[in-house]
RNA sequence: GUCAGUGUAGCUCAGCUGGUUAGAGCACAGCAUUCAUAACGCUGAGGUCGAGAGUUCAAGUCUCUCCACUGACACCA
């Protein structure tokens, strides 16, 4: 097949330092990104920064440093999670880099041409931590943002306006289109949004130096969002040196899916179309926007002091855990709660216990009687029940997931364990092998359960990468070259491949309360 | 305030157009047990299905009211 797939992860404000909701995002895309990618597609996996803006001119000023020396900072720290979490993405936008801040005025200029941008006056209380102007009551003296807590700030200036409102009829029609937007509670909301009417919005900021400049009026600089978004696009050009927005150097656009978190769905799901269709360029085919997480039940907040740092969950539970946890337990989509408990007993459970133990006793086993060759006989592996119940397993797995159900995806492969091991406690090898006659049998029933080990390990690859390449290093399976069309038919491991020595895949976690 | 969604075992959730003793996984208890990571397997305990009223021979499933949580919009701060 060979399509080339974009997806995008948001462009992570810079404000603070990455945490467990942008890990949960990226986590996702990098599954959905190994997904295309085992499926054979050509893919462009993106992600990156966000750093411009006055809540970032603020916040270094506080840490009395040069704004870009604040933002490599943070941006080192993002770089330095997503390796941590082996997140396999391909470029890393920043916006403060030249080409990009090129390409922002190439867009513009396409934007101006199409007469879509005015000046107008903007005047109204602004909170800086949303970077939008507030709906207050213009005679009250002292109003606080009910997001941020803080005071908000009255502001009087000039600004260019992007004619949203001209675009009411084609967003309208977009966002109608089924599966643009997900999840379809999602998609309701915002069709009652649009209905009510889009006012345009302002793309520009003036007496703000960190952000990039607007030609032709100097005072300006670009709105954070009109600015952000286009990182999606700089990111995907071919080549990313000589920004040029023309039909080839688009070859990666438009974007196949932006995943992103349900507080910045409008953004993308309404403004950021209307502003690609006012430069003449196609439309993202989708949108996903996300559930937040919570913790033990509550809202995860500084003033709670209750944030769950994803280095030190990564040190406690390990990177499996830590993505497998996210993707199998809570309903993508959804909001959902992370409790120290559950995620202990669903990583030990799912992959110490079902899985991990599965492989192993099967290897002791085929050791133990076979030594390194398994003698199959190939004509009797087409009606091993396990092959039935793979093909199931497999089928559901690529259906939920192409839904991005990750969830629904991962159970399919905990079935398939579940099958396995009731097979091995059903055929009971280790009493039939006692009588020497049995040996042809028992080498049969130890190939289909070792087989369906090593289509657990190509099923596991988008959700825990290291783990699956620990099953398939004691599979003997070279875990570079896989692809699901070639890889997940029955009776693709070699007999005669040989079995390295068994041990745990998988620690458990030890569950102490902190 | 208006609209939408959710509320089912300790936890995460299934239960389509109403129909016998309400399900799964995890956790827990007991049994069994080595091929295996005290793992796998079997059995079991656990729910007045958010509350109340109504329709019906029959409601988790339909209607109304209320409560809680989530979100959108409006209003106020």
């Amino acid at each position: 097949m060979n399509m080339k797939y974009t997806i995008t992860t948001p462009l992570y404000y810079v404000n603070d330092k990455p945490h467990l909701g942008s890990s949960y995002t990226t986590i996702a895309c990098d599954a959905i990104a190994r997904f295309q990618r085992l499926n054979g597609n050509n893919v462009l996996f993106l992600t990156g920064v966000d750093e411009h803006g006055q809540k970032i001119e603020r916040t270094a000023e506080s840490k009395q440093l040069m704004p870009q020396l604040h933002c490599d900072e943070i941006t080192e720290k993002y770089k330095y999670l997503w390796d941590k979490l082996n997140i396999s993405y391909d470029r890393f936008v920043r916006t403060t880099s030249a080409e990009h801040s090129a390409l922002v005025h190439q867009f513009y200029s396409k934007v101006l041409k199409a007469d879509d941008v005015y000046m107008g006056r903007q005047s109204g209380w602004y909170c800086v931590g949303c970077e939008e102007y507030k709906d207050v009551d213009k005679d009250d003296k002292k109003p606080i943002c009910s997001i941020h807590k803080k005071e908000l700030e009255w502001r009087d200036e000039e600004n260019l306006f992007f004619k949203l409102s001209k675009y009411q009829e084609q967003i309208e029609k977009l966002i109608q289109i089924d599966g643009f937007i997900s999840p379809k509670s999602r998609k309701n909301e915002i069709i009652n949004f649009v209905s009510k009417g889009l006012k345009d919005f302002s793309i520009s900021r003036i007496n703000l130096k960190w952000g990039i400049n607007v030609p032709g009026n100097k005072e300006h600089t670009f709105y954070v969002w009109f600015d952000a978004l286009l990182g999606y696009v700089s990111g995907s050009l071919c080549d990313q040196t000589s920004p040029e927005l023309t039909d080839k150097s688009l070859c990666n656009w438009p974007a196949n899916i932006h995943v992103i978190g349900k507080d910045i769905l409008r953004f993308h799901a309404v403004y950021w179309p209307a502003m690609l269709l006012s430069a003449g360029m196609e439309t993202p085919r989708s949108v996903f926007g996300h559930g937040f997480l919570t913790r033990e039940g509550q809202k995860m907040g500084k003033s709670l002091g209750n944030v769950l740092d994803p280095i030190e969950l990564l040190e406690y539970g390990g990177i499996d855990a830590m993505r497998w946890y996210l993707l199998r337990d809570i309903e993508f989509g959804e909001d959902g709660d992370f409790q120290m408990r559950r995620f202990v007993d669903i990583v030990n459970s799912d992959l110490s216990n079902t899985i991990g133990n599965l492989l192993n006793r099967t290897i002791t086993m085929s050791k133990k009687w076979f030594n390194d060759k398994i003698p199959v006989d190939a004509t009797l592996l087409a009606e091993s029940p396990l092959k039935y119940q793979s093909e199931l397993r497999i089928n559901q797995y690529m259906k939920s997931f192409k839904d991005s159900n990750f969830k629904n995806s991962a159970n399919a492969i905990i079935e398939l364990a579940n099958s396995a091991n009731l097979y091995l406690n059903d055929r009971a090898p280790w009493k039939l092998i006692k009588d020497i006659a049995n040996k042809e049998i028992v080498a049969h029933d130890i190939y289909c359960v070792l087989e369906s080990c090593r289509i657990i390990a190509i099923l596991l690859n988008p959700f825990v990468p290291d783990l699956s390449i620990r099953i398939l290093n004691q599979l003997k399976i070279d875990s570079s070259t896989i692809n699901f069309q070639q890889a997940l038919h029955w009776g693709m491991l070699d007999p005669d491949n040989g079995l390295q020595n068994p041990s745990p895949v998988m620690e458990k976690i030890e569950f102490n309360e902190t």
